[in-house]
RNA sequence: GGCGGCGUGGCCGAGUGGUUUAGGCAAGGGCCUGCAAAGCCCUGUACCCGGGUUCGAUUCCCGGCGCCGCCUCCA
């Protein structure tokens, strides 16, 4: 059964119950003010290998992840470009689905956006006005954070420790320090829904809770989300559902972050690569097997040289597939138990996608030296378990799935496989001066020849 | 200032009180090949520094140094 590291013990525990055929997801989505970068990818990625180890495990997942199309930085780009907030939201959406498409990422089972939530959200604030534990300022109205027992829970630390303030001004208004702003006025010009308490916008905080109480119920599975939502995002969340008697998430997942340079690559911070960029430019699987080849809770450096070592180490990974099954098609064997069984639980232990795959490296050798021994029956075996795994957490393997196989480049043109074809009969004549000339003049077109025992294949050359 | 984490061979990145040990990429040698490519085999005496515990520490403890993250919007 799988177990996860849960940030509000500290601990690696069980996730689901025994038996459990569902499990209850909700994963914190962007805010579209910007492109899509690296960093956001490993999050997809993370989250999307999860969904898919578990759903391989027989279970359902019911996967909510939210876009946040009213906030600040929308508003601020949208003044700055001379357009509205609700186009800029529009078009930094459609670049988060298309990258993710591209990664290969499933799309949520419900992806609800903020502005279609304005009303659930303001209930919520009245009810909390209601009860009391929220009070309303010309500011805004903010919730009481000394309302909440065991406030600060995620942060890790006691309240008195936190340097509110430090960095930012308090707002004035503000009764206490850790008290946050659930409905804030908007001025005009803004967008803004009417309420009890003036034209306005919904808070971050309250986006997330609303969406997954509604979605979700009011108890469910995992709550995830990147290291810096912690705190305070993550805590104010649990806040709001306290004081609205919900029990909410039973177990909070954070990743560690992509790094450029040792620093944390930030949209804020400017150091960040696109994801749209990244996979135009490489196979999307590569970064996929670059994100399973760490584990989530470390950071990750992302750079042109770890990229291009995934891509290698990705072909030697195509390159026994297609040796096992050059038509792409899966074959019917009985993948090594042994090799699934470890796969299996090493993925169980806290995701340790980097023993799992180490675990398939080490199988992707002996199903190469079985074939080279002429042991098809185990190479198929093994190479099997490799593929049905890999294929486990989103990874198709072969050069069928290369970004080359759906591009004008896939397939070799006329000229390409005339030259191929002028060079096997130069070869039964054994005429290897020529043969080889026209592997060099192929090599210029960017093929790279291999001869096998079934006859020559043609591949894209690397770069 | 508080809290959390990190410092591993050319690079990325796991892990562990001692036998053989991640794994990938890159590099060197060999096998195979007409030559290659792919594949297989072999090769690196890595664990920030200083103490301590121990028969033995990269791994545990203490103290340094360096780096990063959160406490503000942020995957």
């Amino acid at each position: 059964m799988l177990a996860l590291h849960d940030t509000a013990t500290s601990t690696v525990r069980r996730l689901l119950p025994d038996g459990a055929r569902e499990m209850s997801l909700y994963v914190c989505g962007p805010t579209v003010y910007e492109m899509p970068h690296l960093g956001h990818g490993r999050a997809l990625l993370v989250y999307d290998v999860l969904r898919r180890f578990v759903e391989s495990q027989g279970v359902a997942v019911r996967h909510v992840s939210n876009v946040t199309d009213v906030d600040d930085k929308i508003i601020e780009r949208a003044v700055r470009e001379g357009t509205t907030p609700r186009e800029v939201a529009e078009r930094y959406e459609a670049a988060w689905w298309d990258a993710s498409d591209r990664l290969g990422v499933l799309r949520p089972t419900s992806a609800p956006r903020a502005t279609e939530y304005v009303a659930v959200m303001a209930s919520m604030v009245a009810e909390m006005v209601a009860k009391g534990v929220a009070y309303v300022t010309p500011g805004g109205v903010y919730l009481d954070a000394g309302a909440v027992s065991d406030y600060g829970l995620l942060a890790g630390q006691p309240l008195e420790s936190l340097r509110s303030g430090a960095r930012v001004d308090v707002a004035p208004e503000k009764r206490g320090p850790h008290d946050f702003v659930l409905w804030k006025p908007s001025k005009p010009g803004e967008p803004g829904w009417d309420s009890p308490w003036g034209p306005g916008r919904p808070g971050w905080h309250t986006e997330c809770v609303a969406m997954s109480l509604d979605l979700l119920g009011d108890s469910f599975d995992l709550h995830a989300g990147g290291m810096d939502l912690k705190f305070p995002h993550h805590e104010n969340e649990r806040a709001q559902a306290a004081v609205l008697g919900r029990s909410f998430s039973r177990h909070w997942m954070h990743h560690a972050f992509v790094t450029a340079a040792g620093e944390k690559m930030a949209r804020s911070a400017g150091n960040f690569t696109t994801l749209t960029e990244l996979v135009e430019r490489t196979d999307p699987r590569a970064y996929r097997l670059l994100v399973l080849r760490s584990h989530y809770r470390q950071p990750l450096e992302v750079t042109r040289s770890t990229v291009a070592a995934a891509e290698e180490a990705l072909e030697r990974l195509d390159s026994l597939a297609d040796r096992l099954s050059p038509d792409g098609q899966l074959l019917e064997v009985t993948a090594d138990p042994d090799v699934v069984a470890r796969f299996r639980s090493q993925m169980e232990n806290d995701l340790d996608t980097p023993a799992a795959t180490a675990t398939l490296f080490g199988a992707v050798t002996r199903a190469n030296a079985a074939a080279d021994s002429g042991d098809e029956r185990l190479s198929s075996s093994l190479g099997g378990a490799v593929l049905q795994s890999f294929s486990h957490v989103g990874l198709p393997l072969g050069r069928l799935f290369g970004r080359q196989a759906s591009g004008p480049e896939s397939a070799p043109g006329e000229e390409a496989t005339e030259l191929l074809r002028r060079r096997e009969k130069a070869r039964s004549d054994r005429d290897f001066a020529t043969a080889d000339a026209l592997r060099a003049q192929l090599a210029e077109m960017g093929w790279t020849v291999e001869d096998t025992p079934s006859g020559a294949r043609i591949r894209r050359s690397r770069r």
